[in-house]
DNA sequence: TAATTTAATTTGGCGTCCAAAATAATGTTG
DNA sequence: CAACATTATTTTGGACGCCAAATTAAATTA
């Protein structure tokens, strides 16, 4: 049961839409902040002072615009998100390392800094220790200070527990259960939070084109894994611990090939970057894969033979094809989502892929669900995962510190112990 | 992105937990439901009253409770909802016919009607027929004219399709895309739904325990068939086309068992009655399914030759364990559930099935991922398809017509063309 | 009967929204 | 160039919902 409504809810759910429509659309004027949120123009005005008066917008400083010669009257004054508002700090955790973005508040990256950890066989807290140094290391080199930092957003691969703020078992890692948001919080004294990989991947891939994710969409990514981010009801689903969609370590056949996991039989064992490599040297189905990533020669490789006919690499990519597919038809026999996106390097090689795929899907669910889901993929960006953690997390300043009014409600934002 | 809230909107709100804390907890003295709501003394007077007001709720009237000696002060009254505000019909089409139950806003069953129809050969427009003339047969009966009954609620065996108001497909016909809403409401002039029936168990079993629903929930019902009710965030989720969750129809292993669906390797071809039995029987896995429910009487004495040891009928429901066990370790990797709630006639046999199920979980998926899971039982009740879809229906009431604020707002519903 | 206790209502004020009127800043026109 | 037209934004005044505090109501206790 959602809780009561009172004015407090109204102002934080209107100042939240206009700064989302500013996040979406860019620039524009309070006319049209107007048209798009539904607010009437007197609202509009209030609530715009305030978050001008809070440092959330500001008014552009521009000649009015004349390209439309039959423009009449009083030109707009377009306003935007204020750059300087707040600055956060996205972190992705992967096998290669750790990954930093500076962003200031309208999204534009001020620093990035890359550090290669060998996390296979680091200890727990050892691990915390170095992305703590990692990160004070990057608020030196940027001259930052804790209280300048407004909120660090966390991508992680593996199954995350966002409560409890650790990366719970992850391939990156030997060890399981790694306390991730202490550490940082303790060393920079700045909130932060941490999530699964391709639940970013959902929200940047949704933030990109927010306008049609109203519903359900699944964003599949293929890759050195399989990982999926599910957007419900046009929000990023994160499950009961912020470990939801494991799509990768979903079972495919039981007692099947061996996964990273350790399991037996999950569909990441099959389309993963190891596991069509595996198919293709005609290893055996319990052959170890291999602890660090495939290297992308290797896999561009194999792409190359499969086009030009050899054998057992078509073979291995229908083979994973087949498996994504009927991983998508349980999908959809579950969720009967709106839409499927298929995103990550893997489909370099969708060409080789998707008639299996396809395929799969019409073996697995009955016709009445599938057809209306609509699959498409998404242009190759190996930054999917920082851009949706940078969204996400300006996302979440939005709506816990601008939305609710100025500044001075962050030391409020507590739960008071009643 | 939800849209602008305004004094509309908190009204809505306010007023519906208002109602469903009647709903959930019974009759309660106005400090109470302030209590409950979180909402002041003074909003509850002037909610109360209102909806007094507008015969949504009614004081009690009744003698000051005595039972505590230690009470001092003015004693309480009691509010109820006032079972007379409005009349709902819920409906539940199965294989085996057509169920109706008239209640009242409190959710007491005035009258039930059960009809037989030989659904399985009826043609679409045939059944939309006969069901108009059972449902006016119903409101001849209850001498119920049009304006009498606020809304009709739907839940048929499944595909349904909710904005179309059809049954896309259904193991209880032969057809596809049968017209439901349309011919019952032209011929009732009341407003009718349809929902999937394992949807609508979910609401029930939710309804009578909702307080314990606030994340992600899995109610899976066992029997003739092999549904599920996904609750996500608290609330029943119906997917792109009200459709989801068809964890029956998901498949279990590619090119596996025939299917009542005509489909190979579906869960319910290993799960269902019939699934159960054709392997107990030793029958080939393509054997086709009969049209009809098997007969109660001839499950239960398979059940019993488990229990006395016989081989062959031990291994029928360790195979159903084992595919339910994988569905359900399948739908965990996805949805990171907080529990799972098993249900219907099936689970008779929960003594012969679990040990196998569990396995399979264990088997399917990552221990981080179903730690926190937790799997009960409910009891059986063969009526929890028509109690859930009165549940539903009347939280359709509170919502979209009193919530709404007085009778005069149904006629102002439709959408203002803008 | 007066004091105490608890429930419910009334009063007065606050915050948010909106419609309508006013103001601002430009282009058009005679 | 002055008056008018047009479009954007702000101001004004009123409505509605919430809440805290004061008040009233209806019992029990002393």
């Amino acid at each position: 049961m959602r809780g009561k409504a009172d004015s407090d809810l109204v102002r934080r759910q209107n100042r939240h839409i206009v700064l989302e429509a500013l996040r979406l659309h860019g620039p524009m004027p309070r006319v049209e902040l107007g048209r798009i949120t539904g607010l009437s123009p007197a609202s509009i005005t209030t609530i715009a002072n305030q978050l001008i008066d809070d440092k959330a917008m500001r008014e552009l400083n521009e000649a009015p615009d004349r390209s439309d010669p039959n423009r009449r009257g009083r030109p707009t004054v377009r306003v935007e998100l204020n750059p300087d508002a707040a600055l956060a700090i996205a972190t992705k955790i992967s096998i290669d390392g750790v990954d930093l973005a500076l962003v200031n508040f309208a999204g534009k990256i001020i620093a990035r800094k890359n550090t290669l950890i060998a996390t296979y066989e680091v200890q727990p807290d050892a691990f915390g220790k170095a992305l703590a140094n990692i990160m004070r290391d990057f608020f030196d080199e940027n001259s930052l200070k804790s209280g300048d930092v407004a909120h660090i957003g966390i991508a992680a691969q593996g199954v995350t527990h966002s409560q409890k703020g650790t990366i719970a078992w992850s391939p990156a890692f030997r060890a399981t259960n790694i306390p991730v948001v202490e550490p940082v919080e303790r060393e920079t004294g700045v909130t932060c939070s941490i999530a699964n990989d391709a639940n970013m991947i959902a929200e940047g891939v949704m933030s990109a084109d927010r306008y049609s994710y109203t519903g359900t969409a699944a964003v599949v990514f293929m890759g050195y894994g399989v990982g999926m981010g599910l957007v419900i009801d046009g929000k990023v689903y994160h499950g009961a611990t912020g470990a939801a969609a494991e799509f990768g370590h979903m079972n495919h056949i039981p007692e099947g090939a061996l996964c990273r996991c350790g399991r037996l039989g999950c569909l990441e064992a099959y389309a993963s970057d190891y596991g069509i490599l595996r198919f293709a040297k005609n290893l055996a189905e319990q052959t170890p894969p291999p602890s660090h990533a495939v290297p992308r020669h290797i896999m561009v490789d194999l792409e190359n033979a499969a086009r030009q006919g050899q054998a057992n690499a078509v073979a291995a990519y229908q083979n994973a094809g087949r498996a994504i597919g009927f991983g998508l038809a349980r999908m959809i026999a579950l969720l009967n989502p709106d839409r499927i996106v298929l995103a990550g390097p893997g489909t370099r090689a969708l060409d080789l892929i998707e008639p299996a795929l396809r395929a799969a899907i019409d073996e697995g669910v009955v016709e009445e669900l599938r057809r209306q889901v609509k699959i498409e993929t998404v242009p190759i960006d190996t930054d999917m995962i920082i851009k949706g953690t940078i969204d996400a997390t300006l996302r979440y300043l939005d709506l816990n510190i601008f939305a609710s009014g100025p500044m001075r409600n962050l030391a409020e934002q507590k739960e008071p112990q009643q």
